[in-house]
DNA sequence: CTGCGTGTAATGTAGCTGCAATCTTCGGCT
DNA sequence: AGCCGAAGATTGCAGCTACATTACACGCAG
């Protein structure tokens, strides 16, 4: 299968490289800078839409178009909402493949990021905005990377390093309870916003947000 | 058929327009600013397909879907050569159809040089004008590029590197506060002419345009 | 020469942010 | 169940830093 599809690329002279596995596909992506990644689901060391997802909260920017036999409309739809901006499934014609390729790469890689959103609470990464219930809330800085941070993996425990590495970029930040503080301040403004959700913590783990009982 | 879709639009809070023919649908792409334009190919007054060739030929960034009956591998590839970003025949399921405008308002309008406008402001990258509120408002060259460089993006963060990039192209120019000079310029300009948009600072990140509160 | 554009520097300022002191909660242990 | 220690929560405060603004000087163009 790939090697035919490699073949028809070439063909056309559309330069292509070819790995089997994801753990090969994320080396890949890291590396090198393509146009267009084409990616199944069903591959020898997991899941295809995992890789998506990974790359996406990474923000990876590479158009993705996922191509695989898993074609129910539940599945593109699963396809799609991991971040993939195309779903073929097979069988399909090797010309509205490419036709589709096409359209990936001159569109070119994207700019934008998901908006983020969970219980009444939504995050706009693009613009730092943050509306809770509908109104836009000021965030100082470090409170909205902090929010952020805990945003991205929603009913996820998101450990107290990474928290710190989100905010303190690459600044040495050691000893203090600084962390603690701004989740404290960032609380106070969930409850005056009337939000429905709510940062648990997670002892001598880190923190996570989730909705409100 | 415009109507069930309005509807399953509507039910799920996302805004959306309908019109009939090809002359309207120019027209509202030309003054509006859309996310996702959903077309078909049979209309009324031509085929849908030159409506997008018009609009790429003119450079127009906005993502287009193109729903519609003809669904051969042709008609698909055929569509997708026009311009369009994705395609999707009937009979086809909503949800699928929903996955697909999500994937396309996510990755966000393709980079252009037509007209930016943003509020009441609009920006002609061509011939380095600007308009606020109607008028024809002069800026400097330099105060030109930033107010250029943030409404190729407005809503979003553009890093201060970046600024200075789009400022100073090859010149060296480091240590000194001359971009917030420039911000600060811009912003008195604005504030004469009375326009809807304000910049903001983005502690330690950069600027970014919106409209104001 | 004059006027505008632009970089620099000085100065002002707000409000973020880290800290520490204190209080509360939680989990483990007997 | 109850106690205790440690982790977390909270809050006032003070320092600071990044941004904002203004004035000024230099340079180039008409």
């Amino acid at each position: 299968m790939a090697r035919a599809l490699l073949e028809a690329l070439r063909r056309r002279d559309v330069l292509a490289d070819h790995v089997r596995t994801i753990a090969d596909a994320e080396a890949m992506a890291r590396i090198g800078t393509y146009d267009v990644l084409v990616l199944d689901r069903r591959l020898p060391d997991g899941e295809g839409l995992d890789l998506v997802a990974a790359l996406r909260q990474r923000r990876h920017p590479v158009p993705i178009l996922v191509l695989t036999a898993l074609g129910t409309v539940d599945h593109r739809v699963d396809g799609l909402d991991s971040g993939a901006d195309d779903y073929l499934a097979k069988p399909f014609a090797i010309e509205e493949l490419l036709a589709r390729l096409r359209a990936l790469q001159r569109r070119g890689p994207a700019l934008s990021d998901r908006y983020l959103s969970f219980g009444n609470l939504s995050v706009d990464p693009r613009s730092s905005e943050i509306s809770i219930a509908g109104s836009l809330v000021e965030f100082p800085r470090r409170e909205y990377l902090v929010l952020e941070a805990l945003m991205r993996r929603p009913n996820r425990i998101v450990t107290r390093p990474n928290l710190i590495e989100a905010v303190y970029a690459l600044e040495d930040e050691i000893g203090s309870n600084a962390l603690d503080a701004h989740i404290s301040r960032i609380r106070k403004k969930l409850l005056m916003a009337e939000a429905t959700v709510e940062i648990r913590a997670v002892r001598n783990i880190g923190y996570l947000i989730r909705t409100k009982a």
